[in-house]
DNA sequence: AAACTTTTTAAATACCCTTATAAAAAGTAT
DNA sequence: ATACTTTTTATAAGGGTATTTAAAAAGTTT
């Protein structure tokens, strides 16, 4: 008897972009009406992004961070969206921007609830302290991710640098905590 | 069948209390170090009493309010401490403190979940609206209390001047929730 | 003349925040 | 050289806040 596929979806994916030209963040902050700038607090200026819903740390070498994107699609498009308003307020990007994902998060559903305490002793690289967080946090070595498991059989992976990575680490644990007795259907 | 008898709690009782004497607040709030005494934004001083549990607010014209008492008698016995404290700091308080009994508050259960849906229609004087409070608010006329009910079947009354009126709300408005059929047993 | 200020108390909801995870960027601070 | 600062996102448990009710007192503000 094999049980259903664990449902899992991406929810957040981090980039770095490197623009190769210099940036002025004063005439950013003065030209892009939404962008925030409070250099005293942090080096970046922040801008966020509707279409795709996105949020941009725009720092004055010509680097950026791009956050929230819901895909790898969703990244490389908010980043030509914001190259423009860039233009077009005067920043002369000529290079094409060197985009490197560096991060996914992805939440996932085993369908089967999670015996944490049988899991936290069977499994190795583990913490679990319910009372200072209610997930069991597992650092996976390969592909290296951390999972946070929760007992409603509920998950996340972060860290993973591909879309692979996160399919690999859920199928990986699915089947660990299996092997270990850890689940239950409900 | 009889249900078993509702647990009733008196929770919170208020008192007013008169003594006699004008008082010279800013002589008690230097007096007395537990003594908050913010003018600009309440005339009154305020001072908390650990056995009883109770709190007082004290005005100039010589009148109390204490309240957080568990029965008449714990607001006696605070209003007795409290006067021996205003007298060792100077204040001369001859007269009786005259104490009259304002509100109180009790919890109730009565061992039975409540259909709010069904005593929200059934019953007069009745305002529930669920997202903006969970309970249903029923200002009974005799006697004049204001009851919350939860789906529980826990109960609060508010607005009682003497422990008979709470034990008589929660008597009858169990048996209007039974005649209503909004009772059932969990 | 109302409506607000303050204090207390139970009930049960909805919020908020914090806890924890990864990662980059470029500043400040130990 | 680390450890912070910021942004994003799911997960969930705990803590905190808010909501509502009554009542008095004596001030302020509509």
């Amino acid at each position: 008897m094999e049980s259903a596929e664990p449902s899992i979806t991406i929810q957040n994916v981090v980039a770095s972009v490197d623009l190769g030209t210099k940036i002025d963040l004063i005439l950013v902050s003065k030209q892009l009406e939404k962008a925030e700038y409070t250099p005293e607090q942090f080096p970046g200026v922040i801008v966020r992004l509707k279409e795709p819903k996105a949020a941009f740390l725009i720092f004055s070498t010509g680097k950026m961070v791009c956050t929230g994107g819901k895909s790898e699609e969703d990244v490389y498009e908010a980043v030509n969206t914001m190259v423009d308003m860039l233009n077009e307020i005067g920043v002369g990007i000529t290079q094409e921007p060197q985009i490197t994902i560096q991060n996914m998060v992805a939440s996932a559903s085993l369908g089967v609830e999670i015996n944490l305490e049988v899991a936290s002793f069977a499994l190795d690289n583990v913490i679990y302290e319910p009372e200072q967080f209610p997930g069991v946090i597992y650092r996976m070595r390969d592909p290296k991710v951390v999972l946070l498991l929760f007992g409603s059989g509920k998950l996340v992976v972060a860290g993973a640098k591909e879309k692979e990575d996160v399919y690999l680490a859920v199928e990986k644990v699915n089947e660990e905590l299996e092997a270990i007795g850890s689940l239950r259907t409900r």
